[in-house]
DNA sequence: ACCGCGACCTAAACCGCATTAGTGCGCCCC
DNA sequence: GGGGCGCACTAATGCGGTTTAGGTCGCGGT
């Protein structure tokens, strides 16, 4: 197992611990535990010396000792359920997780990070997580509608933070977009369902108006919406505001409705072929993501059908994707980094045993471009 | 800081430890370590009742005991140093990691995944790591042709796999495309520089060989390698590669020429613009990424140059990008996920305390797609 | 009967930190 | 002038494992 010359290549590098410190600074360990952690019961001229001392060594607490004793990991966790096939060319988890970090490392706090196939796999991780105490609390993306992940993480007592919307089908603002607009500020829970989670999530239904606004403005009356999967809350939200605003303008189900897909390229490919082929095709479509958009933007040229000539495309998620086509695709854009930030925020705030809240990020905007224009055909 | 009905959340729900155990099976701690390690000092009668109690309680060992202890932390990290602006769209990362984890998850490593801005920052992550003992080893990607990272991380003594290529540019197989056709197997380090860590790569100067060779084929004898961040050890590779596979024709710096960029598609689009302004266009266009290949696709067609009657265009590293523009874009496929795998195999064979090795990934392959055909001008 | 020995198991030390329970000392104040 | 008090600091304990140094028992050999 061990070849010549291997030995050689271990530094030994012994880290400083606390221990180091004290002898250096003349002082008991405890002291040193004090001075490096604003706790009282040391002089600020011992304080000031050891925590000079600790520089010099260039000292960082072992983060196994102090979990062991402190009870915290130092950790937050974040596992992907995605099937390999759908991990595609998606920039939003690097965004999202780009955002998370930038708020958990500035506590210090590292991001455990797990992709897995499916969403029993990751009730599996969690379970582990929580057996070798490996985190102190985590985040939950992609809530579906009938979810297991809260109630579990709730019997194990593992904090979390669901992101991306409140899991089951109660959710707030189901109403179709509220007139007030407020909006954005953090609200206690009402007292009805007591949440065992925080929750951060975006207002889908008021985004889905905003689309629809647009859409029927330009005059469109037959729309499809290529939806992402099913079962995912934001999926449902989506679906079930489409079909609330479409019910205001008196449009049913043969003008407006909305289809699920797993939002790969393939199936929104595949989607759009079926709903171009119709007898009365739409003269617009809403996907549910930048990458089926652009598959679907693909199709349409494929059969000759001009973009925004006879069709007009949105896409929910901005990314460089939708800035590259020809026509380059109107998008409904919203700041994921932001959101992943928020989201970070919210799972600290409840680590420090703060009260759990639900809170909303930012109303994602309509950036319209080129894919977009009025209705030719009634 | 605590709301009303807030103690009320967190169960107590105790992980059982291995002394509730030993309780249970009527031995002692040591014991209990003993049969739940594998190590000699039990019989396998109480072994086996050992391992039952713990079944039954659902027991995990603290990974923060056993890192305190047993000097491991069960976690391998990688660092991602990346500008915001150019994390877009890239599928490549997310599935190295998921190919990395199916590796590491079957031997319980977690993996400490940290999204970082530059280089600097990513040393200082290592070094905190590294003092905090975070990690048993990393996971280094983007290798750059000057990086200071391996030396850092050998003078901590923190074990690592380069991922990528060595570092440095006494690259193996820096000959154009070596007729050794051996290929894929796990050299030992030449005697000449010890290397300080293992090393996975692929060998990019045979699949650049292999695209010249297509697209010289087609007869093309004007081509431009939009190339990606300079600096990059695989950006380098493929740059010597392609002039030397250029030399080989007798093309010289006129024909055949490579331009690095920063990976965005802003750049991407930028730079192809100024390729096809220029006096004599080149007939075919190797981007780096696909990313690159598609924004160049989207310039092309805004000018109304058709691809690939008057250009072909070849896209390195496939994905569902490529197949959804029109036409679908030529792509060199590699089995990133594998490559994920392959290093991570590598890493647990290096904390094993295995030898330092270099292993070549699987060649990438040439898919020929719609976007590159033969020549027109001369 | 005694020693030696291997097999099996326990007691105790240790990892590096946080924390609690002292300890010594100077100072205030009646 | 001594009890009480507060301050600065030290000693000791625990977290949950791993590991080392014994300890006991049965048994075979002489």
């Amino acid at each position: 197992m061990t070849a010549p010359g291997e030995a050689a290549r271990r530094k030994p590098a012994r880290r400083p611990t606390i221990k180091d410190i004290a002898r250096r600074a003349g002082v008991s360990e405890s002291a040193v535990s004090f001075a490096l952690n604003d706790r009282p019961g040391v002089s600020q001229d011992t304080r000031a010396r050891v925590r000079r001392v600790a520089e010099e060594l260039g000292w960082q607490a072992n983060s196994a000792a102090r979990a062991l004793s402190g009870e915290r990991a130092g950790c937050a966790g974040l596992v992907l359920a995605r099937p390999a096939r759908t991990l595609g060319v998606e920039s939003f988890f690097l965004q999202l997780v780009s955002g998370i970090q930038e708020v958990l490392s500035a506590r210090n706090i590292a991001l455990l990070f797990q992709v897995v196939e499916d969403l029993d796999t990751e009730c599996a991780v969690y379970r582990r997580w929580w057996a070798e105490r490996r985190v102190d609390g985590v985040l939950v993306v992609d809530p579906r509608s009938d979810d297991p992940r809260p109630e579990l993480l709730a019997s194990l007592g593992l904090p979390a933070v669901i992101v991306g919307g409140p899991a089951g089908l109660g959710a707030p603002g189901a109403a179709p977009a509220g007139q007030d607009a407020a909006g954005t500020g953090p609200v206690p829970h009402p007292a009805a369902a007591p949440p065992l989670h925080s929750t951060v999530w975006a207002d889908d239904s008021r985004a889905m108006a905003c689309v629809l606004d647009h859409l029927y403005g330009l005059g469109h009356r037959r729309i499809v919406h290529v939806a992402g999967m099913p079962g995912l809350a934001h999926t449902e939200r989506r679906i079930r505001s489409l079909r609330a605003e479409a019910d205001l303008r008196g449009l049913d189900e043969r003008h407006v409705r909305s289809v699920t897909t797993d939002y790969s390229d393939a199936e929104g490919a595949e989607v759009t072929r079926h709903i171009l082929d119709a007898a009365e095709p739409p003269t617009a479509i809403i996907y549910d993501n930048d990458v089926m958009a652009v598959a679907g933007a693909s199709v349409a040229a494929g059969r000759g059908i001009p973009v925004p000539g006879r069709l007009s495309i949105v896409a929910w998620d901005d990314s460089a994707l939708c800035r590259v086509t020809h026509p380059r695709l109107t998008a409904l854009v919203r700041d994921t980094a932001g959101f992943g930030r928020l989201a970070a925020r919210e799972l600290l705030a409840v680590l420090d045993g703060g009260p759990l809240r639900t809170v909303q990020g930012e109303l994602p905007h309509l950036e319209a471009r080129e894919s977009t224009a009025t209705a030719t055909a009634p």
